[in-house]
DNA sequence: TTATTTATCTGACCAATGTCAGCTATATTT
DNA sequence: AAATATAGCTGACATTGGTCAGATAAATAA
């Protein structure tokens, strides 16, 4: 008998049930209940705003406190008033905090790593996990403003160009394209942005300022493992909206005849073609829409 | 910064442990407890044996009584002494708990169902999930001796089939090899086993017995997804481990050198080459082991 | 100013889970 | 038959996780 579909999803979903069942308990291994090493997790991993760390991690208010509160005692986090809302907390690792963090790190690092060294096909592997990570994760896609020149933008970046150049017939070479100055896609020129799964980098897209009287929508990318999950529908909103905020009455953007998908979700957006409006060698067709 | 290869496993188990989590909380809605609602699962698909459950699970023999206990209570299972050992007991559901049961299947296909509805791409998603269950789950496989004609028998033999038709350049018709009567893959006379992953099947192997002298290794296949585990290898072992027990003193077995990785398995495995011993038209290679 | 809202903390409490020692009944070994 | 081992059950208990109704302090609105 065949397995259906669904059979091979809930396959799935027993076997890593298990496996991060199995990873979990190894964490009690340090002594401490799951709850408080989730928390100081959380807080090593850069959440600092108490509030933050109890909707991520879905605690009730009461629990978190004592959670905190039991950390605090093991002298593992320190907890100030924030500084502009003397309400609010912000937790922060202590110097055996952070140690302690860095042997949960290590316990996970170990681990993975060992799960590479007994696969023979490391990439399928890695591929495979991008891809259903981005799957389930795709209600939980942050979209982060960064400057455009932060490693994780120049990332998303150079896998934007890898791309092109694997999609163009004649290749692209990014100095040939006119490259927007990093510095006209910060606000308040323009702006960029990574969308972030579950802290890993999926896609990117850059708003750059021109004079202040238009902007022009540049790098839009997503990763091929999240292909087809309409980040990049999602991503050209947050850029609307931010060019909205910045004041843009027109947006208009290049993009190419080799990328049809591209091509038809600037139609199903809502823009519309028009003539050339730079010399680029790259861009055969030309989009613009008025906010 | 490009993301390691270990930033990308633990972004996926992130992002799985976050959605398994919810998984789990969704099965609360049925007003039981995690425990008791993963107990009646286990006894559901089929496991009656109240140790088994105990082992998969992973309960103290305390906790486990209780649970079965509280089914009891509501009516969703019976336990009786175990038939051939009265100190054991098995669990067996009522009506009531067979409807229960399927209750929580209806809530685990849904969710199942959706995450597939919501993906451009199915193939690649469900290809990606057998690659990941088969590298997480390879230490709890389970090999079972099946009837050939057990309708998932019948399931592995036809993706074998299929597999040899792509690999051979001139195709493959099972109906020029000599097809193996499937009663001498059954014990006495021979044996076939199906190796399952978490309930889907990822392998199989069949010994045929040719007039209680020897044995023949026939119908190894591994599926795509569980390639490199040395799965084949441990297949083999469960082979020949059962030829022993029914007596056999001598195995063979028919390959293709078109299947360059079985021809190097089998001489790692102590096979000795050998002249040809039959007439199908698809091998070109012939081993021999002496147990 | 006063009232209201917000963020966190505290105490009281409960259900679920986990642990352990000892009990009973049955099976196996000597 | 007696001794030992095994499977499961029971009672006692501790820990963890989760909930809720105030209390407190700070920020914001009226």
């Amino acid at each position: 008998m065949q397995p259906t579909d669904i059979d091979r999803i809930r396959r799935f979903h027993r076997t890593v049930t298990r496996e991060t069942g199995v990873m979990d308990q190894s964490f009690l291994g340090r002594g401490r209940p799951l709850g408080a090493a989730r928390v100081l997790n959380a807080i090593g991993r850069g959440m600092e705003d108490v509030g933050a760390i109890r909707d991520y991690l879905g605690l009730d208010s009461g629990l978190m406190s004592r959670l905190l509160r039991s950390l605090e005692d093991e002298g593992l986090v320190e907890t100030h008033p924030a500084p502009q809302d003397a309400r609010r907390r912000v937790a922060r690792l202590t110097h055996k905090g952070r140690a302690e963090f860095e042997a949960y790190e290590d316990l996970s690092n170990t681990r993975a790593q060992r799960l590479l060294d007994h696969h023979p096909n490391r990439a399928d592997l890695l591929a495979a996990m991008d891809l259903i990570a981005s799957a389930l994760g795709q209600h939980a896609v942050e979209f982060v403003e960064a400057d455009p020149r932060d490693p994780t933008s120049v990332w998303c970046l150079s896998e934007y160009f890898a791309e092109l150049s694997r999609r163009f017939e004649r290749g692209f070479e990014v100095h040939l394209s006119r490259d927007p100055e990093a510095t006209d896609m910060i606000a308040p020129i323009g702006a960029f942005f990574v969308a972030m799964s579950d802290g890993l980098p999926i896609g990117c897209g850059g708003l750059k300022g021109h004079d202040g009287t238009w902007g022009e929508v540049k790098r839009l990318w997503v990763s091929p493992a999240a292909r087809g999950l309409k980040l990049a529908t999602r991503l050209m909103e947050v850029i609307e909206a931010r060019a909205r905020d910045l004041g843009m009455g027109v947006l208009r953007l290049d993009t190419n005849s080799q990328l049809p998908e591209a091509v038809a979700m600037y139609r199903r957006l809502g823009w519309t073609e028009i003539e050339r409006f730079n010399d680029d060698p790259y861009p055969d067709v030309f989009f613009e829409k008025r906010l």
